[in-house]
DNA sequence: GCCAACGTTGGC
DNA sequence: GCCAACGTTGGC
């Protein structure tokens, strides 16, 4: 399948992208919510993430790629819940804010802006290299 | 199976 | 600290 393009938010306090450095690998578990859920289902090993801070900084800080897919919650007893496992990549050369996300027309409409709860969601190709572009700019 | 009440998340 | 959005729960 072609590679995909996602959104994880963080709050900084409980996992941020200074300790995803500092691990080198993290998981992403804990995520209880269906939507959220069976994105972390589809995702496959090399699939691009960028990384969100949620609540302190509300930005997108880097891109992260997913190392391994498909595995079971390690917090989760039944193991019924999804999680999968995440590299980072590289900082983007500044954060994007979701204040600049909201002020541009192309990504008005992300699940990140409609669905300001879901921790996971799809990013199209497009919605992708304009953010990329505008950390750039 | 419907719907109101409640809890949680996250932006402001 | 407040409020809106959404998911879940529980009574019927």
């Amino acid at each position: 399948m072609a590679k995909r393009y996602w959104l994880m938010k963080s709050e900084p306090d409980a996992y941020g992208w200074d300790d995803l450095v500092k691990e080198g690998e993290g998981t992403w578990d804990g995520v209880r919510n269906h939507k959220a859920a069976n994105n972390l289902r589809s995702m496959e090993k090399g699939d691009q993430v960028f990384f969100y801070h949620s609540n302190i900084g509300r930005e997108i800080v880097g891109i992260a790629e997913i190392s391994v897919s498909g595995i079971a919650d390690p917090s989760d007893p039944d193991q019924k819940w999804a999680a999968v496992k995440l590299k980072p990549v590289r900082l983007l050369a500044r954060p994007v804010t979701l204040k600049e996300i909201k002020a541009c027309d192309a990504l008005a409409d992300m699940e990140l802006v409609r669905l300001s709860r879901l921790s996971v969601s799809e990013i199209s190709p497009d919605e992708w290299n304009k953010i990329l572009s505008i950390s750039e700019a």
